[in-house]
DNA sequence: TCTTACCTGTGCGCATCTGCACAGAGGGAA
DNA sequence: TTCCCTCTGTGCAGATGCGCACAGGTAAGA
């Protein structure tokens, strides 16, 4: 049984009796459906259809691929129209990966998507790892810093996430709040690990402050949040983060050349679906009245 | 969905993972399986693949079409087999047309048949009308008389049905018996309606009795036989039906000119499968040892 | 880091399948 | 019986689809 056209030429010939029928429901020649008719009968060993002037009469097994075929084709139509159906109606996973530190952002994003969407199971993913979008982990993707640049990749800008400097009181209590970068003298700051971070506000302190002054470095964002909130040094936040901590100042407000652009990217073979454009547009919509971000 | 071909492809496309690992189980060229899903995709307006390096992953629209091609995958190798295992296994229904009046010869053989496979069901068609080999009205049928010609029916030989003339006894008592055809005068003939019957025994004893000799005739071969019974006349009846009847008499011993030859007809398209094969010589064998027959 | 193996993707030439036209045959109606 | 319509069946020419070969790229392993 390999070959399925011959299977499907054959159940219009049982089910209409006549090779003509078949042939103008299939929309081939008619020679084509005997053509088919032989080549399948050749291969089963046996016949399907006893020939006469009047047309085609399926033979027992002639009648049970009748049957067999009739469910098939009925399976077939309701699986085309769900396929197609999948275009038009959000519904099922919605799985959107971003950087960690986000979800503040985009939790309210998330739970609106779903208001309007209610058959939406939304999956929220953030992990060291970067999920991929290749291999289906996920619809969306939220990138921050240099705009990804992978094949097959829709990547769009999003917005720009606006950092500024801040420090606890505890610390301003103990060692005061530098006017500006040209005081940093003495200061002590919480800091990424790498050396080489890709971060423009991290390239930005690691030329003004001396190694010794970079006091925290993890890997660990959420670490240098705690430490910043610990009193440990002076460190970047997002902000909007920032912006609803009390127990933080504002040590140097935010500059454009610190800005780290989000994207929203997603995998060319799912951009186009409805339910990845029913939330690309609602994030973009959303982002316009984030606050303490740039557009 | 009017390529099952393509969604066969998809189907394996999806359950292992790479376009060439598809091909190679479907003995196909990698290059025919990504025209098949670019066609099947382009038709159906959606992706069923996510494409990357390392082969092709789903989407949920191709999970969907893996998981419908499954059952038909499993559907159609099941068909498969039926079909190709009713080549080898005698089942179903069988359905014997023949000519009224033979019921004697064949119920035996056909009791037999089902005794040797009792999954078959036999149903004997006896009718006025002539029952159609094509249509798939019968598998096999038992015609009399001259050979058919049919096209598309395979005819065989199989017995030669001996004719004698015979009367009852009451009849004998009445008239008398005469001793050859050339006494027949003043006797009276039970025969067939019509002026041109076929039968070769008809067609002799019109031409050696006057027309008013033939008191009874009937379309109906039973009515011959009650006549017959009833003491109206001289009648032919077959050789082996007449010796089972002790009221009747032989008034001429059968000849081989009165012969009816039988002929076991098949359509062409039925003939090779094992059910018609094994009734068929079933059917000749039993025929070798009926009783008051020429073979 | 380099190598290797595997997978996808595409242009080209060819085989296969299809469509076309016509022949043949059977059934139904007048 | 005769005519007509419809259906099957086949040879031939052309188009569609296939296999081939090669390029490009990624991931795994040494």
């Amino acid at each position: 049984m390999d070959n399925w056209d011959e299977i499907r030429t054959a159940y219009q010939v049982a089910r209409l009796g006549t090779v003509s029928g078949a042939a103008e429901v299939l929309g081939v020649h008619h020679a084509t459906v005997i053509r088919h008719i032989d080549a399948l009968e050749k291969r089963l060993g046996t016949r399907l259809f006893q020939r006469h002037a009047r047309g085609y009469t399926p033979t027992e097994a002639g009648r049970d691929l009748l049957t067999v075929a009739q469910t098939t084709e009925e399976q077939f139509a309701q699986l085309s129209s769900r396929i197609k159906g999948h275009g038009e109606t959000v519904q099922g996973e919605f799985i959107i990966t971003s950087v960690a530190g986000l979800a503040g952002l985009l939790v309210p994003v998330l739970a609106e998507f779903q208001r309007l969407h209610p058959a939406v199971i939304v999956r929220l993913m953030t992990d060291m790892r970067i999920f991929r979008l290749d291999y289906g982990e996920a619809h969306v993707a939220i990138r921050a810093g240099a705009a990804p640049e992978e094949p097959d990749n829709v990547v769009q800008p999003l917005i720009r996430i606006r950092y500024g400097l801040y420090a606890s009181k505890t610390y301003v209590e103990a060692h005061g709040k530098p006017a500006s970068e040209h005081d940093f003298a003495g200061h002590r700051f919480v800091t990424a690990e790498q050396e080489g971070s890709r971060a423009a506000f991290f390239r930005w302190l690691r030329e003004r402050v001396a190694p010794e002054q970079l006091v925290f470095r993890s890997t660990e964002p959420a670490a240098w949040d705690a430490a910043l909130h610990q009193g440990s040094g002076i460190g970047f936040r997002p902000a909007w983060e920032a912006a609803a901590q009390p127990d933080l100042v504002e040590v140097l407000a935010p500059r454009p050349e610190w800005d780290s652009p989000l994207w929203i990217v997603t995998h060319v073979d799912l951009h186009r679906t409805r339910k990845v454009q029913a939330f690309v547009s609602l994030l973009k919509e959303s982002a316009k009245s984030w606050p303490q971000c740039a557009i």
